[in-house]
Parts: C-alpha cells; sequence; structure tokens
DNA sequence: TCAGCATGTGTTGCATGCAATACTGCAGTC
DNA sequence: GACTGCAGTATTGCATGCAACACATGCTGA
C-alpha cells in the first residue's frame, strides 16, 4: 500500500484528474457557480498543472464547467429551465430509441436488462437509494444502447450525464418511487413483447413523471436554501 | 503585417489550435485514420505541444479523433453506417425541434432565415456549391435554434458538425441539387404558417433524400478509391 | 525459417518555470 | 461618498526538458 493520499495510477493522469473533477462537479462537492482554483486541486489531487488543464478542457466539453481565457474554469450553473430542455432531448433521444431498440435488442441484451431491473428492484427494497438511483441510469442508457446506434448512444451518454446531479432528487417520495419501480417493470415487459410505439409513449411518460418529481423537490430545495444563505 | 507562416493571435492559442486542426479533419486534410504526429503539427502551426495536446482533448470530445494512451491521435474513421447512424439522430433532433420552432420561433428569426434562404437560392443559381453547403447548414442550426431549447441546439451543433464532410456530397447531382432547393422553400413556408407536425414531415423527407444522394456519391466515391489505391 | 527477445529510436505524458493577463486594495480626485 | 487610476499580487497560458512508454529493427537460438 502506498502512502500517498490519492491513488492516480490507472491509466494517465490526465484521465485519472478528468474522472476526479467530474465526480466532483456531480456529487456537488464543487458547487455550480464557483470558480476552480487550480493550485488548489493540483496539490489536493498530487498532480501537476498539465493533466488538470487537459481535463477541464475535456470537462468543458462536457458542458460540465466553462472556461473564460486569462480568468479560470467556473462550475457551469444549470437552472431548471435549463435542465428541463436537457430532459427533453433525453425524452427525445429515448423515443428515437424506443422503436429501434423493440426491433433490434438481442436476447442478451433483454436478459441483461433483467438482470439489472432485479437487482435495481432489490435495491428500492433496501431503501438503496445510491445504488438505485445508478442501476436506473444504466438501465435507461442500456435501453437506448439496445437500438443498435453508437451516436445515439453516445449523445444520451453525454447529455445524460450533464444534468444527472438534478435528476437525483426525484425519488425521495416513497410512492413516487415504488410506482418508478412499477413503471420500469412494465416498460421492459413492453421492450421484450417488441411494441415500439407503446414503449416510446411509456417512455415518455415515465420521464415526465420522474422530472416532474425531481423538479418539486429541487424547487423546495432552491426554496431552502434561498431563505438559509444568501 | 507579421511575417509568420500562420497568424495564431485571435484568442488563446489553444482555440486557435482546436479550430485549426477541426478544420484540417473536416476538409480531409488530415485523412481518416491517419495517425496525427505532434511534433509535425507543432512546427507547422508554430505553438508548442501544450495548447496542441489540449486541443486533441477537445477534439476528441467532439469524436473527430481518438486518442490511444502513448500511442498518439488518430484521425476518426466513419464508416457509411456510422454516418447514417449520425444522420437518424439527427433527423431526431429536429423532429423534436420542429414542433417546438413552429411554436416558438419569433418574427424576426423568421426573417433571418428568409434572408438566408434567399442568399441561399442565389449560391444555388451561382453554382457556388461550397457558399450554398454553408448557408444549407447554418438554415437547418437556425430551425432548430428556434426552438429555443439550448439543450438541443448544442447536440445538434455538435453532431452536425461531427459528419459534416459526408454530407457535402448530397448535391453532385443537379436535378437532386434544384429539388433541395425547392424542399427548403417549401419548408420554411410551412414553418411560418407554424404547422409542426408537418414541418417535421417535411424535413425528415427531406434529409432522407439528401442523405439518400449522399449516400450514393460516396459509396461511388469509395469504389473509385479502393480501385486507384492499394 | 521463425519465434522470442534485446536494444535503439521516436513519440508521448507530465512537471516546471517564465511571461502575460486578470483581479484586489488603496490612494487620490471630484 | 463614489469613482477613477494605479501598483501589487494571484492566477492563468504556454514553452520546454526529462522520463516513460510504444514501436521497429536486428539478433539469438531452436
Amino acid at each position: 500500500m502506498k502512502d500517498q493520499t490519492v491513488e492516480p495510477r490507472r491509466g494517465t493522469r490526465s484521465a485519472f484528474v478528468t474522472q476526479q473533477v467530474r465526480d466532483m462537479i456531480t456529487s456537488g462537492e464543487l458547487e455550480p457557480g464557483s470558480r476552480i482554483n487550480e493550485r488548489v486541486l493540483v496539490e489536493r489531487l498530487n498532480i501537476s498543472r498539465t493533466p488538470l488543464r487537459e481535463a477541464f478542457k475535456i470537462l468543458e466539453g462536457e458542458g460540465l464547467i466553462t472556461i473564460r481565457p486569462n480568468a479560470g474554469a467556473t462550475v457551469v450553473v444549470l437552472s431548471t429551465e435549463d435542465v428541463e430542455a436537457s430532459i427533453e432531448v433525453l425524452i427525445g433521444l429515448e423515443s428515437i430509441a424506443a422503436e429501434r431498440a423493440a426491433r433490434n435488442a438481442t436476447e442478451a441484451e433483454l436478459d441483461a436488462l433483467t438482470d439489472l431491473h432485479e437487482r435495481m428492484t432489490q435495491a428500492w427494497r433496501d431503501g438503496a437509494l445510491m445504488s438505485y438511483f445508478h442501476l436506473n441510469q444504466t438501465i435507461h442508457q442500456k435501453i437506448v444502447d439496445a437500438a443498435q446506434n453508437q451516436a445515439l448512444s453516445r449523445v444520451y451518454a453525454s447529455e445524460s450525464a450533464r444534468i444527472r446531479r438534478f435528476r437525483f432528487a426525484g425519488n425521495r417520495d416513497p410512492e413516487r418511487w415504488a410506482r418508478a419501480v412499477e413503471e420500469h417493470a412494465r416498460i421492459l415487459d413492453t421492450l421484450r413483447r417488441r411494441e415500439g410505439a407503446l414503449l416510446r409513449e411509456m417512455l415518455r411518460a415515465h420521464h415526465l413523471s420522474g422530472w416532474g418529481a425531481a423538479r418539486r423537490a429541487l424547487e423546495m430545495q432552491q426554496e431552502v436554501e434561498g431563505r438559509g444563505e444568501t
């Protein structure tokens, strides 16, 4: 075991630090709107500025930060409207995926999805919100992947990652959470029966109600923050 | 006037070199599949390796190159199937845009589109293929922009840029070219009448026939190249 | 003849130092 | 009291050098 504070020896330093900073942003550790100081991160992650600055360029491309020349990187601030715009795009992308997935999904893919769904249901029973959330995201990505269109998978993954943080608030309400699990079961069933048009509508409804719940949770949260700080 | 071979003083060197390399790729100067040597580009563009490597990270994010650790950057090779996959995504994105654009387009945006369309028609009359191509791309982007969804605009722009090179072949055939201009006129007309559903179908048909033409041209081109080289 | 290996060359990954730019605080003026 | 001008400081942008890695070539032994 090495005595370093972090253990960057997994691929290039650049890739490592990109993942680290990405996690810091999506977890909220780096607050939206805050400026990112290179020196601070460099010392914390035990790397030099070069790979960090490369990471910045990647994260800017992913829409997670903005870089102003000579004035540093700041974490992107997404308004509720911005997130809603992205959700609409994601719904649109899944609509495209739905019909294709119903046609093209392989049996192996369907089995993998069933397996993921069972694990997700178990996470729900255990009340393991984080684990549930990740499995949920994975399932949606796999449905899109089943459409066998790499461009679609890539775009969906990137857009999904951008707003991941904001969708986390969706399942705070136990009732909504239970319904989401049930919707998923029906969605996979419909995919297995390869009913593309129906699948499309179910996914759309699923996302709209999920986002509705997340939106209410976020707005309440923002209200509290607005009162608390300033 | 400076006596440098190139004039990089426009924003940061990093931004400059990114645009340069992007142009080299979309113009085909850097051939798909070929490895990009850092030293060669560095000397040609009169900059150091640091901004070039940052540019590589950006272009990798845009899907124009791939970087293998310790083994350099290579220009991405897109098969006809890859391009077709992207086109399907673009059609899907424009479908989402169509209904929203019909609802939300401002008068100013409609006027700007009409202006662009007139200039594009003039370019067609002049047989100015390059100019026509750019105006055409701009029009489609502006239609998407009119949907007033930034996420949609961003994703569309990025995906569109990725395969720009391949769509250029679409208007070699004079008959197809003339029809494309006419389709555009009707599309803008439909947008002005704010008939979203119809607009969606027209855009879809427009792209499918455009891509069909481009595809035939590309396949012929590939056949010739296959015979010529090797 | 050919697989396996050692060696050499070229290229990439990263750390560091310097120059240029943006930000901060303070003095001076109206 | 607010606003402008101006150092001083902090931070970023970039060039460069060194170390690590990948690839190519030739060599050895079977």
